[in-house]
DNA sequence: TTACCCTAAGAATACGTTTTCTGAGCACCT
DNA sequence: AGGTGCTCAGAAAACGTATTCTTAGGGTAA
């Protein structure tokens, strides 16, 4: 009688199959064992006894969890479960699971998230990681195999897939231009954000090239935010308002559905990352595709490699691509004045 | 000269600070240590060589390792992360971490998923869990703590919080009859959803008790499936659409725009979740709201409370209510004949 | 027939922690 | 002054598993 109501354990099985635990070990794991008799009571004795190995004893020998862990800034922005599900399919073909963290956009809890995380996991991947540079420094000082997505550092060790911006903001650009308009707005992310950075840029360079004329104001991530900051261009004069996300134009198509303005025929709306939604708002929504499977795909193919050869980190960066669909058209002609 | 390039152990810190491996431990967690001068020496060590403690390693020796998981069929449907979000805010209160995981709609990878997590968590919550009531009776089997939600099952020993959808459907019907509607279509959900089956005997019920009809054809939980299945509902002359869920809404709202049928003057639509989409769309949508956050939260309520006392499970259920917005009104005359 | 090798299963060990147990030293009380 | 009790840190054990080490036994070859 040794534990009435706690698990069995290997020892139980080995006991009840007349056995020692090395040979029940072996049997379980499919390593060879000879007499076939063995075999069948071991077999048979877990079976009767509801034996489960014990997960965290197993990891804990072998020094290794086969779990990689990725931590997303908000689970609510239909962006990320796109890249997760990239990721999945991506590490389950390593023979890995995959355990998923939120940390709510909030910059201390995602730190505090690769602690607990990289405790129970092999590697992890950080998708569009918000916290400081200083502490994904401390981060790298740990030794932990991790690759970043959306976010590119200089001189620290992490392999990075991110998406080149700039192309799909050239082509939305231009699409905007051909249409005739001048003077286009952008309702721009947070300023935490390396993708924001990155698709300014792409647009002020793009609108040089162009010579169409940008106001910027600051919205943020969120439809709301969206919502919120649109009557700030809407002062500005501008024809197209560009926007940081699909989730933010959601929130300026809102404003101006309310605000009787028809869209394209008063403005015409472009947004960034082609969410599943975009395709089905009203009216349709032209945007920036951005490549978010294979983003995850290749972020974990980046980290399964560098598991096994603890390579150097490298960068990689993904296209972008515009879609146009009905929320863009041509700019209505100035009141005369 | 042990270890030049693995992890330092406690071990490492000892000898670096010259007490045993049990002091080492207990300054590191708190535990009583009288003499100062030892307490700084294993502080001062553990930071020098960069000591981090081997959570597998203790979870095993704790036999607990305060995580939670949860399972999703699909994070890419907006419901979910709303409901981990609340469930995660929960139990962070109870100072356990949260571990999330998306079966993708596949009630094999489901149950395989609640054999991976259960070995690395204290307990479980399934969402909407789609697996078979054979599978989740062996399940049960497995002695792991668990709560499911959105699904209610007979004798087995799970705790359960789901939503009471007749409510709202009540409130819903009960709106469209009294703005004169007498035909109303139900795009349905997925057969093997248990929500689905709640929706519409809730609707089947409140129609009879408002004296108007119903169709009803087989949709499924996404936008697409919203889009495709529109227009079998169409040919049945309704004047009012009830769909599954927020999603499906969604595409027969993209789906009637493309039909050039305006909402709400040809058509009334309906939801059901509240999505956090559904105030953003044009029209703005009359839904059923259901507390996805704190049905979250009354998850992980009584799953902390399960593992606790081990208290037979409970079932709870939180009640929904229309929200009425813009894409409701009174049903267009009827064509003359 | 004996010695050697090989096989196959049991015994023992290690993984890194936490915690119980042990023993030494000191102070206090009788 | 001697014994008793208490405090504190070191020694050792335990958690469940996989695997290396060991040993017994059988078969083959000399």
């Amino acid at each position: 009688m040794t534990s009435p109501r706690s698990r069995p354990t290997v020892f139980d099985v080995a006991r009840s199959a007349q056995v020692s635990i090395a040979t029940v070990s072996r049997v379980l794991n499919g390593r060879a064992v000879a007499d076939q008799a063995l075999v069948a009571r071991v077999r048979s004795a877990a079976r009767e006894l509801g034996y489960r190995p014990n997960t965290v004893a197993r990891d804990f020998r072998h020094g290794v969890t086969r779990t990689i862990g990725v931590i997303v800034p908000d689970l609510a922005n239909p962006f990320f479960p796109d890249v997760v599900k990239g990721l999945a399919d991506d590490v389950t073909e390593g023979d890995h699971r995959l355990l998923i963290a939120d940390c709510g956009e909030d910059p201390d809890e995602e730190l505090r998230l690769v602690g607990e995380l990289s405790g129970r996991c092999d590697g992890i991947v950080l998708c569009s990681p918000r916290m400081s540079a200083e502490n994904l420094a401390a981060v790298a000082g740990w030794g932990i195999p991790l690759v970043c997505t959306n976010r590119e550092l200089d001189g620290l060790p992490f392999g990075t897939v991110g998406v080149d911006s700039a192309i799909g903001m050239a082509q939305a650009v231009e699409h905007l231009a051909a249409l005739g308009h001048r003077d286009i707005g952008y309702l721009a992310g947070p300023t935490t954000s390396w993708s924001d950075r990155g698709r300014r840029a792409g647009l002020h360079s793009a609108a040089e090239q162009c010579g169409v004329s940008v106001s910027v104001t600051l919205a943020g991530s969120t439809s709301d935010a969206g919502y919120q900051a649109l009557p700030d261009l809407l002062r500005r004069n501008v024809t197209a308002v560009l926007a940081f996300n699909d989730l933010v134009a959601l929130g300026a198509l809102a404003r101006l559905r309310e605000l009787g303005l028809d869209v394209p025929t008063a403005l015409s709306v472009v947004g960034f990352d082609d969410l599943p939604v975009a395709a089905f708002l009203g009216p349709p929504l032209t945007t920036v595709i951005v490549p978010k499977h294979e983003l995850g795909r290749r972020a974990g193919a980046m980290l399964r490699q560098l598991l096994v050869d603890g390579a150097i980190a490298r960068q990689e960066r993904l296209p972008s691509s515009l879609v146009v669909r009905e929320s863009t058209g041509p700019p209505r002609p100035r009141p005369a004045g």
